[in-house]
DNA sequence: TCCGGTACCTCGTACCACTGAGTACCACTA
DNA sequence: TAGTGGTACTCAGTGGTACGAGGTACCGGA
């Protein structure tokens, strides 16, 4: 599936602090995952600028660990402004993908 | 539900796409169909806008029709490359949608 | 005659994913 | 020891999209 740009606005953001959420993890890693789901246009930098606003905004905890194969990185946790983030993340993401569903739907 | 706006970025076109593909309407009914199906915060101006680039993109056929209360009104109806768009719109919502819901329910 | 509802348009702004270039660390190999 | 490839992060800039605020205009009723 190709140029999901546009539709992963909002939620890839989403899906970082869902993934963080899981696991104690780091930018690199957290690309692979995201290409592993299907979102196999998402690049690094992407993910990057996202994992430096979460920070930016303090909604994750930041640890720096050195690796056995290449320089050190940084893992993410999530505090509790993150997990209040990821929880009205999914509560957008329920009403949003209800909605259109029901609309594909014919409903109204 | 309030600030849905990122969110909507990339699908607010498709919904007016698939409203426009049931019937042929006008710019200021499509809004309030948006605001009853719960996208409350829509304004006209973002459908506008959406609406007239669908014309550039050569998507849609219009027409003017004069209406009993109030000004013209410009109809809207999906061509074929409409129609296209509108499936491959669909097409994309679903993959999102699905791995979303999946990453959601932690598989992978 | 003013006001509210209908109907459309436009400019500027903010936000977000993406791009590309750069830096740096490490292991392997020719 | 120089080169290559994989790992890992940073940052400035770009383009697309929804939104806010304002304007224009038509109509009917108080």
């Amino acid at each position: 599936m190709e140029d999901l740009t546009e539709m992963l606005k909002g939620t890839l953001e989403g899906c970082v602090l869902e993934i963080i959420s899981t696991e104690e993890t780091y930018g690199y890693a957290i690309t692979r995952r995201l290409n592993d789901l299907g979102f196999t246009d998402v690049i690094d930098g992407t993910v990057y600028t996202i994992l430096l606003r979460l920070e930016r905004n303090g909604l994750v905890q930041v640890t720096k660990r050195p690796s056995e194969l290449g320089p050190p990185r940084k893992f993410y946790a999530l505090n509790d402004a993150g997990r209040r983030e990821l929880a009205t993340f999914w509560a957008k993401w329920q009403y949003v993908s209800t909605r259109i569903d029901r609309l594909r739907k014919g409903g109204r």
